[in-house]
This record gives structure tokens, C-alpha cells and sequence, in this order.
DNA sequence: ACAAACATCTTGACAATCAAACAATATTTC
DNA sequence: GAAATATTGTTTGATTGTCAAGATGTTTGT
């Protein structure tokens, strides 16, 4: 790192960093579940909404990407029994999408990964700094 | 958020919000720019290194791609002028990669985005708070 | 000089993505 | 209630990002 920095240019850079590592973790993560990360972040997306299951369109829009994408994700991974297309009650141009069995385990198994990351990386820190830290996230997330 | 979770679990999703939220700012401001969020990185990557340019295969292994994915990624940048090959001089096996004055001018315009965020990001938090979370991110990157 | 190691590029394959066109179903309007 | 309009999901065609494996030229060690 430069010697001379700003705080902000010193924070910004230690975001990017923080950014990458997070992405690197994951990918390394993923490749021994044998899904690209674009699934499994699919998979973690379905996995989130238990109980009141997306439609396709809800689901793009949820993902930040176009419902023809969508299609052909979802298409692979019914194919691989990790989640499933069920009619949507009312309206029949629908369908709900949620997880199967197979793919609510590895949706825990993957949660669990991030509980482990989280807890590697609180463990350095004192409880006041993991409570601040906290603080802090909280108010940067709901700002942005 | 569920009403129920350790502190673990909060702090891991904060982690993952966190995480989105860049990714989709970092989309959203890349778009304008007509590049992809790929090459857009790989400008950063290379502007990162102003002063001694890197190998194909030591910039490869900084983005964590193989050579033959940054081949095609370098081919197209270098035709939109972004960056250049230039042969290494004592190794006729290598090129150095570096940036052309247009892509020199589009990373700072780049990198002024991020010191824009951060500020925006940090104008929410007290100077304490600032210089905690400063900390807390330098003890979890070297950590992790 | 030769073999082994190395750096890059090329090729072939596939996944992820979008925009636009399409088919089926819902909703609105008259 | 019939016709026009809107919405939902899929398909298609194109582009990008990616890897693995192989080809080509270069360097290094012996």
C-alpha cells in the first residue's frame, strides 16, 4: 500500500481487497460441490425465500438478471434434482420454484460454510470490535 | 431478518448483503462505461501495477483465470485501445501488459468512483466508528 | 547441442448472459 | 363477453468468459 493515502482511499482499497477475497472464497467453496458459483448463488437465493416460494419473474428481478437466463439456470438445475418448477395455484402462465430435498442439504451445507468464514474471521476480534463491526455494517448496508 | 440468530449468523449475512450490494453498485457503474465487469477488472488489475507491468501469466495468476481465458480478454482490450502488449526485454517469451493513456484515463475515472462510494459510505459513521472499521477490515483481509 | 521447462497463443467446448421474438394466460376496455 | 392489451415464461441467436489440451516459439540446465 502507497505510503501516502488518503483515509478514504485507504478504506476504498480495503473494500476492493475484502471484495475479492470474499470472491475467492467462495469460488474455492463451490468448485468442490461441482456447481459453478452462479448456481450455487441461485441455489442460495431459492434457499432464502423457504416458505413463500419466487416465481421466475420475482426470482430474476430478486437476482439482477433477465428471465431467459433464468430459464436456462433453472432448466440445469431441475436436471440435477436440486429444485423444482411447481405450478403456481391461480395463475397458470406461473410456476413457483424451491428446493428439492438434495438441494435443501446442500443449501445447509453451504450455509454452514459461511457460518465457519464468519466464525474464522470474528474470532480475531474482540467482542466489543465484532459488536461495532456489526453496528457499522448495519449502518453501511442500509444506506447504500 | 429472522427474529431468532447468534450473532454469527447475523454477521455472516450482513457479509453476504454487503457483498451484493457492491456487486451490483460495481455493475451498475461499470455499464455506463460499455465495458463488461470482466475487462473492467482487468483494467484495475493492470492499472493496479503502474510502474512494473506484469507478465500475461503473472497477471493471470493475480486474477485467478488461466492464461488462455486472459489471452482472449488482453486481444480484446488491446482492440479497443484500452491496453497494450509490449515484448519483455530480456524474455522474448513475454509480453508486458500495461494500460494506454485512454485506458490510463478510464481507471482513474474508475477508481474516482470508488473514493466516491466510500465517502458516501463513510459519511454515515463518526470518526471513531470510521477509524474502527478501517482496523477491523485491515485484521479479517490479513487474516483471511 | 539437446532436453526439459516455460510463456503465450490457439482451438474446441460449454456456461452465463442479454435482447428480441414467441406462446400461453390474465387483465382491461368497450 | 369479445377484443385489445399486458404479463409470464420460454426460445433463439449472438456475445463474452471460462477451461483444458495442444501447438509454437524461447530459455535454461547439463
Amino acid at each position: 500500500m502507497p505510503a501516502l493515502m488518503t483515509e478514504t482511499a485507504k478504506l476504498s482499497q480495503q473494500l476492493v481487497e475484502l471484495y475479492e477475497k470474499l470472491s475467492s472464497w467462495e469460488e474455492d467453496v463451490v468448485k468442490n460441490s461441482g456447481l459453478s458459483t452462479a448456481q450455487m448463488h441461485t441455489i442460495e437465493m431459492v434457499g432464502h425465500e423457504e416458505g413463500s416460494p419466487l416465481r421466475m419473474k420475482e426470482l430474476a428481478k430478486k437476482m439482477g438478471v433477465t428471465t431467459g437466463t433464468l430459464t436456462v439456470m433453472i432448466d440445469r438445475l431441475e436436471q440435477q434434482g436440486l429444485l423444482q418448477r411447481t405450478p403456481h395455484h391461480t395463475d397458470r402462465r406461473s410456476y413457483l420454484i424451491a428446493l428439492t430435498k438434495k438441494g435443501q442439504t446442500l443449501f445447509v451445507e453451504h450455509h454452514q460454510y459461511h457460518l465457519r468464514l464468519t466464525e474464522e474471521i470474528t474470532a480475531t476480534l474482540s467482542a466489543e470490535e465484532q459488536a461495532l463491526f456489526g453496528a457499522v455494517l448495519e449502518k453501511i448496508i442500509s444506506q447504500m
